[in-house]
DNA sequence: GGCCGATTTGTAATCGATTGCAAAAACCGG
DNA sequence: CCGGTTTTTGCAATCGATTACAAATCGGCC
């Protein structure tokens, strides 16, 4: 049954006037040996002798072969591909991360899809579609409302392999790193208060969501710990942005006792708290400390250099990486866990409680 | 030919207890039609009857049924990706690009894939060929050392989508997306010069580059034409970080007049700068004016907040993507380019000259 | 009812690789 | 030189879609 070839490729066309693409076919041709023999040749996995491979490589080189990825992606059942899905993409916070991610991946051959839910539920299933659709062989989870989720993760993506970084950790059963933010938080305090404050304020992070509650958590404990006891008023709940640590920063400053030191939930919003103490006449550290959260690239150049904990961006990237490649190479293992160490940096942020 | 068939899929399987993908057979055997037929619903594009179309949606939606995008990919010769290529993947002038050129892409139904350069030139090269192997259908490059590749681009990818953005402009003849850097540097210095300055100095960034010439010819043009000559020693070579700000600053600053007010080709560098002039005891902008370029997210909370020239990141990523998806979609047509407008944002780090 | 044209559906080729099995070739000891 | 191994190669199926063309169906009109 002759069905239309159109522009039916090669067969007698001269090899040296090859305008379209070579595939594996033409090689064989070139080389006369069969496809199959091309491929392990390429491949240089399969038994072949070397007398063919270097042929076959030849003929490879004499019409620019390359390998079609999207041929391959298909008889192999993968992507070489992994998505890397945060809440926003412009948080300067990833940056290190996108990093660190990209340069294991590509060590390992594979590419990394850019991901960005701006918090939208719905988004966040697209991505888990995609991986399902075998747009990537893995995904990268920093987004934090995943949880609610269950239903995706049981029913249609029991054994896709995930890892979660930074966020929404104690849920389901999924690989993850992250930095024990309570920890790192309670450390944060304890600098202001060894620095002889006692009234200090925090602004958290969203606090329905776990990042936002565990660094408040961290914060009320060490304020427990050393005996004192947090107003209300000083406690203020932003949205990571500049924008809202102005706004935190003015609202727990018109309490009628202001504290004298904060403790931000990040350097973001330490960058706005410290914006806006300087508008209402304070000095930072001299009037009130400061101490932020995740040492972004500009907070050593901030003035005054901010005393803030640091993340281990990079390593945080690369280890959640390593993970995925791990577990998307050797197929389910138990789900592993990774706590990557902070470091309190003391910089011209903080100062010891001024002698009223 | 009876050929191995391991765990040979369907056929007499129930269909209910199916724990494998279900693909378009699946789909066909359920709906009892063919599987061109069910392509032609499930995209909705060919003619087929409301009837059969309901039931083949029916059918894919009872097995849960997802189209296999690898094996779409192949046929339909596409990825359905981009390449995005930065030279430094940390750097946070990307950010608003980064979320620009995703939010196009993905209205499109286009991935985004990341590629970092780290101004290698072999990994530059990698990306080429990523493109040319069908991992993407187009690419975006904001690198800057790309024309020595001629070749490259010539020989092996005379049509491939390409759009550069805001670097190596006027090599090839690629679609590109940039700002009139050399004017928005005039505006900047003539806003110094407005204020009273004189003796301005320049932080540059590196200049056999495209960009950093640009900005520095800016620079000389405007001081040329207010009639001002600069000596060299108030001129300094960067690297765009903050490191080589301070660096540069300091250097400037050792010269016997140093100058009254900065203009530097970028806000990081100006950071730097300006934690650098309070090192030496000189107040921003009391003793001097800094100004800046780029407006990056912190450049408003910074102290003072700085003066700078804002490039208009988020709709330079729409554009670029949007010229990108033209470029893919309807084969090469003119290389088109486009100049999107910059600002001068004035701040707090730029005032009149003090009267000596 | 029969015929013709317009719709709808089915058949099978195709995209470009990988790979299980069998056939061919090479090697080897007797 | 031959039978038996071991290597190397080739054949053809396969991954899961799309699509050109042919076949079937439908509808309308005489």
């Amino acid at each position: 049954m002759e069905v239309g070839h159109p522009a039916k490729k090669g067969e007698g066309r001269p090899v040296a006037t090859m305008v379209a693409r070579p595939n594996i076919k033409d090689i064989a041709r070139l080389a006369g040996v069969s496809t199959a023999t091309v491929s392990r040749a390429l491949s240089d996995s399969g038994v072949v002798t070397e007398a063919t491979r270097a042929k076959v490589h030849d003929a490879a080189r004499k019409l620019n072969y390359r390998l079609n990825v999207r041929a391959r992606n298909l008889r192999i059942q993968k992507s070489m591909a992994v998505l890397l899905v945060v809440r926003n993409m412009a948080n300067p916070f990833y940056l290190d991360i996108f990093k660190g991610v990209e340069g294991i991946a590509r060590a390992a051959g594979y590419v990394v899809l850019m991901g960005n839910t701006e918090d939208d539920a719905n988004r966040e299933i697209e991505y888990f579609d995609m991986l399902r659709d075998g747009h990537a062989d893995g995904m990268i989870l920093m987004t934090g409302n995943l949880p609610q989720e269950h239903q995706v993760l049981d029913d249609r993506f029991g054994s896709a392999p995930i890892v979660v970084a930074l966020e929404a950790i104690e849920n389901c059963g999924l690989a993850h790193v992250d930095v024990d933010n309570r920890a790192a938080s309670r450390t944060a305090v304890r600098h202001l208060l060894d620095l002889g404050h006692t009234r200090i304020g925090h602004i958290a992070g969203p606090v329905p969501e776990v990042l936002g509650q565990l660094r408040l958590d961290g914060f009320r404990m060490a304020m427990a710990e050393a005996g004192h006891s947090v107003p209300s008023c000083h406690e203020a709940v932003g949205d990571y942005s500049i924008q809202s640590g102005r706004r935190c920063c003015r609202r727990i400053f018109e309490s009628e006792t202001p504290p004298t030191a904060l403790f931000v939930a990040n350097d973001e919003m330490a960058f706005g708290a410290i914006g806006e103490l300087r508008d209402m006449g304070l000095r930072v550290p001299q009037d009130v400390s400061v101490i932020g959260f995740d040492d972004l690239f500009v907070s050593d150049s901030f003035s005054p250099p901010l005393t803030t904990i640091r993340q281990p961006c990079i390593e945080i990237g690369r280890k959640t990486m390593t993970m995925l490649i791990d577990l998307m190479g050797s197929g389910r293992r138990s789900p592993q866990m990774c706590q990557m160490p902070t470091e309190l940096v003391v910089r011209g942020s903080t100062a010891p409680l001024a002698q009223a």
